[in-house]
DNA sequence: GACCATAGTTAAGATAAACTTAATTATGGT
DNA sequence: ACCATAATTAAGTTTATCTTAACTATGGTC
């Protein structure tokens, strides 16, 4: 089929509105211009097209067989570019929010606080998604990720939320604080961790709790932080821990740190979107409340790192 | 829902072709513009929006989340508009030409002679649409309409293709040319045909056939003039015909005028259509055609006129 | 590793499109 | 007959859009 060249498309507005309300006053009014101009946009339509669109009667317009034509695809026309924009500028369901992060992130930090949140915004419907996988926003609908990662996602925003620190942990009872702790530690089985974060932490854990010459601990490998913890909890063993995750249950007394370093984690909590859904209305809110109780984490550790005697900063530079 | 305020037009053609090959240099050839003008109007899209819409990569653009969905929108409303202008104007069906005209011109003028046209364009497939009732151009496919009426139909353009006369007729057989003819014709039947183009024209007949003291004459009725014909031919009356459909029956001697009077028709044969079919080139052929083969009617009407002993004209000006 | 070719960006000025103003036409309603 | 309303038109102004030209960045080539 031939090409077909556009007439000037401030005509087809002008026209769309007129066809519309059969009136170019009242097309006027809705483009926010004077009538003539609403007359001299047809006129070039039509002598573009060369051919007449609206028959003129006294004081009112009508459209002819080929105006009707046209009206029925120009209107279909701007009414899908008017969507185009509106699903990428505005909020699709204001009343919905959705957000995907990690089950452990989930079930241990972000469930528990998020009622106040609900509490607050009662229009809002929450809806959680945990997963290890990073959800994709092409594929579902999705408000916003809370990720842990290094902040890099192609044409996705990220904000950090925190700042990660990794520190060694383990169940309480294995430890007898009155006693030397090496040698108590040598013994321990290290839970490990095979998320890609704590990759280097591991060879400097072992050198925390045994001597180069010794035997080799045992491993014990989970993939997940949730299962990490009911490991620890049972008390089967040492591990390094995100301090996120941690702070809570050594405030209550359920875990310790038996020893004094910590290391800076190369992976952070982001959130995480499309540039545009950080306008919606729905996710600024969430935004600001998540950004507060996250503080919590962040005093919690403050406290922490200068509460503890002796704590040291090991650097983990690994090499690749 | 809200109302969202489009950006501007052109801005939105210029991200169409861009996004459509993904690079802004194709884009301005498409458009026939400098690249620079493409890349000022993507910027000023992406102000609008308040939102990147492409990723700049080296010497390559790709979209971003936003830009991918806005595209899907973008692309299909101009592709309406693109499909709006050309329903149009360009001929939906060059191949096919699809004329409506009444019956009786159909039957007995057009069909003996469209074999030529069709001869001659030999890649055009003609349809011919025969009715009484006018034929409306927005319910079918229908391109041209040949119209026995008064040029006058609203949004259609209509052009004369001739002039009409009216002229009284009969079998030969019923007339005996060395009696005086007025007592054979007041014993004849007249066959009325009730079109509203021939109303005016009984009572022109019924004074030349029979003196007002008389008994008036009997009348058969019919409501098409391919009836009409079937009725004279087989020598059942006098009628009142359109010289356009007598002529050849005449010069064939099958059918005979037996009084030196015409009237002009109010009615005349027209080309009628939207006005943007008038543009097609089949049409235009076909049009050419037509006022050629025409001419014929015409031709004879004057030799007729001329040739015709004592002929005058009835004026039939009738009060409404 | 220097150099060229290519695609996109930016600023300034030129050109073209679009708009306003104001006078004008046409006609339905009072 | 007169007024009010809606559309048209011409002239001049404003705004949008485009071109030109200088610049940036980088992939490919020798």
């Amino acid at each position: 089929m031939t090409h077909v060249r556009l007439p000037p498309l401030k005509s087809l507005l002008a026209f769309r509105h007129a066809a519309k309300s059969l009136s170019f006053k009242e097309a006027s009014e809705h483009l926010n211009v004077t009538q003539a101009a609403i007359s001299q946009q047809i006129k070039t339509l039509e002598y573009t097209l060369d051919m007449t669109l609206f028959e003129r009667q006294t004081r009112q317009v009508a459209l002819t067989i080929e105006g009707e034509q046209l009206y029925r695809y120009v209107e279909q026309a701007f009414d899908l570019l008017e969507q185009g924009v509106r699903t990428i500028v505005e909020d699709p369901n204001p009343t919905k929010l959705i957000i995907s992060t990690l089950p452990s992130f989930a079930s241990r930090w972000l469930v528990s606080r998020i009622g106040q949140f609900q509490a607050v915004e009662q229009s809002l419907n929450l809806y959680l998604i945990p997963g290890l996988q990073i959800a994709r926003f092409q594929d579902q609908d999705l408000d916003l990720s809370i990720r842990f990662g290094q902040g890099q996602y192609d044409d996705l925003k990220s904000e950090l939320l925190f700042e990660e620190f990794l520190i060694p942990i383990c169940h309480p009872s294995l430890i007898d604080q009155s006693q030397p702790i090496k040698p108590q530690l040598a013994k321990l089985k290290i839970i490990e961790d095979t998320g890609p974060d704590m990759r280097a932490t591991w060879s400097v854990l072992q050198q925390h709790i045994v001597d180069d010459s010794e035997q080799l601990p045992s491993y014990l490998k989970v993939s997940d932080a949730t299962i990490l913890i009911e490991a620890l909890l049972s008390g089967q063993g040492i591990s390094m821990m995100r301090f996120s995750l941690a702070y809570d249950l050594i405030k209550k007394g359920q875990l310790i740190s038996p020893l004094p370093f910590y290391m800076k984690s190369t992976y952070h909590f982001y959130l995480v979107a499309p540039p545009s859904h950080f306008k919606y209305e729905k996710v600024q809110k969430f935004r600001k409340w998540l950004k507060q109780e996250v503080k919590e984490i962040q005093t919690s550790w403050e406290e922490y790192r200068d509460q503890t005697e002796g704590l040291k900063l090991i650097d983990s530079t690994e090499k690749h």
